[in-house]
RNA sequence: GCUCCCAUCGUCUAGCGGUUAGGACGCGGCCCUCUCAAGGCUGAAACACCGGUUCAAUUCCGGUUGGGAGCGCCA
């Protein structure tokens, strides 16, 4: 008896954590190129796809056919491809009109989608009266007083009407995956205009027709549509009778505080990405950053999918800071092994695994090895300010195979012979194997640069 | 102007009435070391303010201040 009713909570616990197949969906609009904010949004959709076992849509969101371009569409793309966030299913909303239509047809029927005849100027002045008054600037319903007359000498007039949802005016409630219980007055909101007086649809129509119809579990985005997810709600009941789960993150801002705005393109994954910034770091960063995990560098994203939990996401906004980023980038270069590399060595057209775990921690980006390759293969003019002591060192350099312990060997060998020790003994052969201050150890190089090269430098020609 | 959200080291945060207020990044020092890094050890660094409630507030409540967001025929 006992027994069994532990058995029937634990079967309706699994049940009612898992009522359906996991499917989120990132919603970019084609309209600018991918920022971090955006790229945010992406991974935590993605994480939470991956995590559960479910899908990740991506949905090109070009309701906007002024402001969308397929130039844009394309950089989005590529962008999200860089970072690392692949997507299961794909759909622009330009292609689902006909659903959109349908649902519009349905709302229209019910009496929920009502046309309006202001013209935009008409009705910018009115909002701009109400601030002046000190009155919220929402819209008054007038429009819901015409008559059918009033419509048909409007329309006789040649006016077209734009048409708007009808707003239930009560309190719309949800749990947020990540805020909590919120609680929106739709009273307080304006009747959203949903069709344009072109006919076109605007945005909240066919988010909520394409969630429905791909039957998205989860809507997670940014904080910026907290009101929209109230609007959203009544008409995903108006539509459907039920709505998804939704979560809002805190937006990013900037390091000195103020907002990232997509409009001023500030901080696009491409700029980030030209930069030198690997995609797991910047990967690492936005799923990390913002959450109670410290911010570290992870070089895959199954260790990203592992580490995320919703609820370790706070409820303030994220800085945002490049310089952060920057050590972190480098942090992660330090520890790739040469496997995860092997190919983009190749490609620079520089060193095997020996350079590459010779030099590895010293770069802060990994263009960096391209600058650092020339000090194994040439050409390096030596700098040479003691001639006398690096011709006998030359003359101390032990015969080849050389490996990690030449380097000392040799060194003793010059420290015996010249009486010099410390920075004084090794800083002018430094200078003369590399021509520089700083860099690599040298016990790594030496074999790398090999005698015959290393020989040559010591006398003073470039090699 | 109105509505909503937030407030702990410089940054990301832990804390859920009694703690030496913890961690991570960054910063300083020491060690290692030919240098710069990397690595090891170590140090400095925070409860925005004012009122309540309470034996006791970082923690609960109210206000102030500060920050974020929204109020489009944008998304």
């Amino acid at each position: 008896m006992r027994e069994s009713r532990i058995q029937f909570r634990l079967r309706a616990e699994k049940i009612e954590k898992h009522p359906m197949t996991t499917i989120v969906r990132f919603a970019p609009s084609p309209t600018g190129l991918l920022h971090v904010g955006n790229a945010r949004t992406a991974i935590l959709n993605y994480l939470v796809a991956r995590k559960d076992g479910g899908k990740f849509l991506l949905r090109i969101d070009d309701t906007d056919t002024e402001r969308s371009k397929p130039e844009y569409e394309t950089a989005i793309l590529d962008s999200l491809k860089w970072l690392g966030v692949s997507h299961d299913l794909f759909a622009r909303q330009s292609e689902r009109a006909p659903a959109h239509q349908e649902a519009a047809e349905k709302l229209k029927a019910s009496g929920q989608l009502y046309p309006c005849y202001e013209s935009a100027l008409e009705l910018d002045r009115r909002r701009q009266r109400q601030i002046a008054s000190g009155k919220p600037p929402v819209y008054d319903r007038a429009a819901l007083n015409l008559t059918a007359e009033d419509r048909a000498r409007l329309e006789a007039e040649g006016k077209r009407a734009h048409w708007r949802f009808k707003l239930s005016q009560k309190k719309v409630a949800w749990k947020d995956l990540i805020r909590g219980e919120v609680e929106i007055d739709t009273a307080h909101l304006s009747d959203p205009v949903l069709i344009r007086e072109d006919g076109r649809f605007l945005y909240t129509l066919p988010s909520v027709v394409d969630d429905i119809d791909f039957k998205i579990s989860h809507i997670i985005r940014g904080e910026d549509h907290v009101t929209n997810t109230a609007v959203q709600i009544e008409i995903f009941e108006a539509l459907s009778g039920s709505a998804p789960a939704f979560a809002h993150h805190p937006l990013l801002i900037g390091a000195g505080g103020e907002a990232l705005s997509k409009r001023l393109g500030s901080l696009s994954l491409k700029l980030l990405a030209e930069d030198g910034i690997e995609p797991m770091a910047a990967a690492s960063y936005l799923a990390k950053t913002g959450t109670s995990d410290s911010i570290a560098a992870f070089a895959t994203m199954d260790e990203l999918v592992a580490g995320f939990a919703m609820e370790k996401i706070g409820r303030a906004p994220a800085h945002f800071d490049p310089a952060e980023l920057a050590n972190l980038n480098a942090k992660l270069l330090h520890l790739l092994p040469f496997a995860a590399v092997e190919a983009r060595l190749t490609e620079a057209c520089v060193g095997g695994e020996a350079f590459w775990e010779a030099v590895k921690a010293n770069l802060t980006r990994f263009s960096d090895v391209k600058d650092l390759w020339p000090l194994v293969v040439g050409p390096i003019t030596p700098v040479i300010e003691d001639a006398a002591f690096i011709a006998a060192a030359a003359e101390l350099l032990p015969p080849e195979p050389w490996d990690e312990l030449s380097w000392g060997i040799w060194t003793k060998a010059v420290a015996a012979a010249t009486g010099t020790k410390g920075k004084t003994l090794f800083h002018p052969l430094r200078l003369a194997l590399t021509a520089r201050e700083h860099g690599p150890e040298l016990k790594k190089l030496l074999p790398l640069i090999g005698r015959e090269r290393a020989l040559a430098r010591l006398k003073g020609e470039t090699a």
